[in-house]
DNA sequence: ACAATTAGTGCGTTTATGTGCATAAATGCA
DNA sequence: TGCATTTATGCACATAAACGCACTAATTGT
């Protein structure tokens, strides 16, 4: 197989959800605050942060599907969790898809 | 200290510079083509895209201050190489600043 | 000196995303 | 049942980023 070719298909498999979640000031202050109070709903959160309660909503939506966080429903309120095994999982395997890469590298 | 000053202090030395080159598929092409076939210059990389030659241009660029890409001038090319190293050094310490936040994880 | 090539920047346009308000659905409590 | 509380979504708007075109600057070769 082409270098080229190998190099797409490493780099095709790189969970770009799961990078644009750290790219997102208001998302790293919500994972902030998760990992420090832990398990957490959407009001306690939002009282904590300049944005409105929907806009938080969103965004925890974005982490949950990106995988990064776990959510259950407690009566009215919505908890949500940082998956870090998850979460340190992801981190490592774009360690290793970027480390797999450069061994490929050409020059 | 506070566990929420500690998770803090750690997660704003997060490189958002780093993470946003891979977030946008446009970078992740031109890393594509940079590890496959080696040193590049604009024009032949925008050969090998959709996009103008100015807006591969500015990615580069975007990627260079980033600290991905390395880029020195022969003649009147543009040479941009990708910097592995650099490059490997920037997520491992990604990985170590989650490692570091969950390990500080309360619940 | 002149024409051709290459890279980068200014500028306006398009696209994507974050944001807030209003509202509906679901739940708890009196 | 009636009312408050909480979450999530539809919608419109603001901001940021990608994009293409046109132009300038720098360099090469004739």
């Amino acid at each position: 197989m082409s270098t080229e070719r190998a190099v797409a298909k490493i780099l095709n498999g790189l969970d770009t959800d799961f990078v644009k979640a750290f790219s997102e000031p208001a998302r790293v202050e919500i994972l902030k605050h998760l990992i420090a109070y832990g398990p957490s709903d959407v009001k306690t959160l939002a009282q904590r942060m300049p944005q409105d309660r929907s806009v938080i909503s969103r965004h925890l939506s974005v982490m949950h599907k990106a995988g990064l966080l776990n959510h259950r429903k407690e009566g009215r309120h919505a908890v949500y969790t940082v998956d870090g095994k998850e979460t340190l999982r992801m981190v490592e395997s774009l360690t290793q898809t970027i480390r797999k890469c450069l061994a490929l590298e050409c020059c």
